[in-house]
DNA sequence: TATTGTTATACTCTATAACTATA
DNA sequence: TATAGTTATAGAGTATAACAATA
């Protein structure tokens, strides 16, 4: 590679991953407002609501974070009165349930989800859309190609 | 919507940037160990890259990120000697400029970033895939849809 | 007046490491 | 030994607000 050659970095999909979540998050945090509540913590909610019962560490592999971070989201959400601690048979493990209150919310928040979704689509550059849908074929051929 | 229904996350097109984007980011940040660098810094020097000259305006708008931020990541870049800030006619505005040795490491930062690609892609679970794709198909037909 | 950079401050999200209790 | 939760600490990444200098 020669040192005058542009360094390209359209092709790399890490690159847009982080440049469209950062656009998307904004709008999402901006719907969320009325609640304030963020768009991670409401993901945590979800994913609380359809695995009722589910423990901590079930809870944080589906959001492919450590222990430590899911008692952060978990201690928010219960102090905040969207969900509750349960007992289980393992006296180790927390079971988790999305309460009453958690449910009503929930239901208003991925409403307001809805439409952020629509936002971000919409901010999306030509370019970015062409970039990624590229990617994602190349995903249908297997990730490895060769 | 009944109360018994469940809720279905699975249609959100954050939701899966934002369990993509952790899950990239983390491939990515391990790739970038032996530089010593991050994912978005790497990210910001590729930008300067690109547009040699560029003001930290410029930078900010094309990462989607306000002033302060920027200052942060250029503090960094320069300190590490990757850039470095010239003046320009409007005395108030930098022109940024990737330094001799920032070309030389940059070229090493994209290969690795190149390896995390596969290694994300790969990583990602075959309903991830495919709700992804059907978004990508959706915004093909515009964004609005309706 | 608007823009560029700057500084101070703070919040969110995640991580590592070490601990307790239980399996 | 391994696992679930917990706590303390820290770093990365972003934001807001206010300021100085310049356009």
């Amino acid at each position: 590679m020669n040192r005058s050659d542009k360094i390209s970095l359209d092709s790399s999909f890490g690159y847009l991953l982080r440049r469209m979540h950062v656009k998307a998050d904004r709008v999402a945090r901006k719907m969320l407002e009325p609640f304030d509540i963020t768009p991670a913590r409401v993901t945590a909610l979800i994913v609380v609501a359809n695995n009722p019962g589910c423990t901590q560490s079930a809870l944080g592999d589906a959001l492919s974070i450590n222990r430590a971070s899911t008692m952060k989201l978990v201690n928010f959400l219960e102090r905040r009165g969207l969900i509750h601690r349960d007992k289980t048979l393992d006296s180790r493990a927390n079971a988790l349930f999305v309460s009453d209150e958690g449910e009503v919310q929930l239901i208003k928040m991925v409403a307001a989800l809805k439409e952020a979704d629509i936002m971000t689509l919409e901010s999306l550059s030509e370019g970015e859309r062409n970039a990624l849908y590229e990617f994602l074929e190349s995903m249908r051929q297997g990730p490895t190609g060769s």
